[in-house]
DNA sequence: CGACTATTTAGAATGATTCTAAACAATGAG
DNA sequence: CTCATTGTTTAGAATCATTCTAAATAGTCG
């Protein structure tokens, strides 16, 4: 089971590559080492705090601008989504099907909840002069059961 | 029209001194000049800053300091509701009814949905360990028509 | 009226994020 | 490959919303 075109592990990430190229961004060392920590397996959850800490972990030297920066770039190439639960912290979600999130505050974790898991039936009519860009839902949790 | 108990404008608005009791908080000349601001007459989206300025007008000096204690107090009273839609900048909504929004990123601007135009089907569990606490649907707009 | 405790406030502090301007790196033409 | 061009990174300062601190002030209740 790790024959054929495994890409598991290939320095040069084409396909990240390739992403970038046609997001207009030039494939540079950092931006590549966070798109390798952003895309790597399953769908992720960060802070530009948190990648930051992980990058330097991985000795992959970006200064917290930097991180700042690429997380922007990303979000606006739509390659992540920018999820705000908490007042002053953003997440940046590498998710961008639409979906949902439940979010515990305690925790500061957000987690994807599928868009086939929920119906919202009858929305009303974006206001005259606009129209619906997106909706978000978001399921606040508790400690406790029940 | 305006016979019997008209509290339309009567100085001492013993309805809000009351709820501020019942919360234990004082009947300060502060609270009192915001909770005139906050439950006058329609339901109402605000910022601390908004709000600052907003008493600032009214001459009813009170410290930006003030404003967001008060502001967080309301809300830990239930008085208030906060809701997160925008990184970085809080809202307060007088509705702490079960309802939902529509926010306009470009204008700032923040409206009610209420509850009964929204269905939500088939939310899924909460993660063990957790209860739901609450759902925020956010319908984020953008200019333009259809 | 006091005494006791809650509240207000100016100003400093914090935390997340953005800006600035200078050093540096990717690119493509030659 | 080399150079010029233009995009990118970065340290550090700046900004913005919000919270904290400690001293002054104002409710409350006997």
């Amino acid at each position: 089971m790790e024959a054929m075109t495994e890409t598991t592990d290939r320095r040069p990430y084409r396909h990240l590559v390739m992403r970038l190229q046609q997001a207009g961004l030039r494939p540079t060392r950092q931006r590549l080492a966070l798109g390798r920590l952003l895309f790597g397996e399953t769908d992720r959850h960060v802070t530009a705090e948190q990648l930051y800490e992980e990058a330097t972990a991985a000795r992959s030297a970006v200064s917290l601008a930097t991180v700042y920066n690429t997380l922007n770039q990303f979000t606006a190439a739509g390659l992540l989504r920018e999820v705000v639960v908490e007042p002053g912290r953003s997440y940046f979600d590498t998710n961008v099907e639409a979906h949902h999130h439940f979010y515990h505050p305690g925790r500061g974790e957000l987690t994807d909840i599928s868009d086939a898991d929920i119906r919202i039936e009858n929305l009303p009519e974006a206001p005259a002069g606009s129209r619906i860009q997106r909706v978000d839902v978001v399921v606040r949790l508790a400690d406790g059961d029940g």
